[in-house]
DNA sequence: CTATATTAACTTCCATGGAAGCTAGTACCC
DNA sequence: GGGTACTAGCTTCCATGGAAGTTAATATAG
């Protein structure tokens, strides 16, 4: 799941430079990077998932559940946009999260089309005890980076998503001078 | 699919501070970010392959195969280690890949095990094609950074990566002296 | 040479997620 | 208050990918 030896992305690159040497291929050294890192820390978070059971997205509902505060709770439509699913896959998570007894389901008072989400008392411990351990898992990861790599790369990545969600597609303005 | 108002992130962070104040949720700011921006360029990438008919996992499979030079050729085996995915996930994309025409599969002389998948005349047409449009998609994205942006950037995650790779869960030694 | 192990690809089965349509409840308007 | 539009969640169907087992070919030990 990882990169093969050294470095798979410049390997690619090279090969690319030779068969295609008309296209300027540099923007894999970042993108092509930023995709594999992220798969890779992925991989490694889902590790301790597993250890309490859940998959990725339902680590996900449950850690929204919680975070919303007594008495965690929220609408499917909700959830889904906080995780970034459809309401369609939503509805199936929380059927596996309902069939292991962690949330249950009940109709709101004020719409009946509502529906509301609840972490039951199992579920609030498990995701509890399993954030947790996913806060020292993302500790010991990102403790390969130096204090100052750390808040580099945080900058980096919040600029660059909010230009992604700014502009359309315009270039950058002004940038280079702000540091 | 992208983050919404201002930033997902730190509105998440801020739920967990108030909920679980004992714990330190400051690492969410780099993986998380990291993983919502790989989403987001996923996305916007993913728009080009389809343009041509494509979905990533067999537009990562023409790619391998193209940039293997000519006769533009591997072995299953091959692909699947070059493009993350397991061996049965490869079988399938190639069932679609020569489905739709764009490749070849064939035995190998030497070992009777051994299969070789070709690109058609067919699909090293639509792969260069795609795959040029697809660099220029990535000069757009990568252009919301500055050039020194760039270079930063590529440096962190190539370290990151190593250093995932190089220890075993070690912690930064040394680093903080060099920036 | 025969038996065993290994290897590469393929097959089968299952889990997940997306898209589109369905159902039930609500809001609005005349 | 009856008709229309909207909304939220659910259901159905399909595509994708992983895990594990199967098949066929090759290598190796005795």
């Amino acid at each position: 799941m990882a990169s093969a030896p050294a470095d798979r992305v410049a390997a690619i690159q090279a090969e690319w430079r030779r068969e295609r040497p008309d296209l300027d291929v540099s923007p894999q050294a970042v993108i092509g990077r930023l995709h594999r890192l992220a798969a890779r820390l992925t991989a490694e978070l889902r590790v301790v998932y597993e250890r309490f059971g859940l998959g990725e997205g339902e680590f996900d509902v449950l850690a929204a559940l919680r975070r919303a505060g007594a008495p965690f709770e929220r609408a499917p439509g909700e959830l889904a946009a906080h995780t970034m699913v459809t309401t369609g896959a939503m509805t199936k998570r929380i059927d596996r999260l309902e069939r292991a007894g962690l949330v249950t389901r009940r109709r709101t008072a004020e719409d009946g089309r509502g529906r509301m989400v609840a972490l039951t008392e199992a579920g609030r411990r498990l995701i509890d005890e399993a954030f947790a351990a996913h806060m020292r898992n993302e500790h010991r990861l990102l403790g390969l980076l130096a204090g100052e790599e750390q808040e580099a790369l945080e900058r980096l990545l919040t600029d660059w998503q909010e230009r992604l969600d700014g502009g359309t597609g315009h270039r950058v303005e002004g940038v280079e001078g702000n540091g």
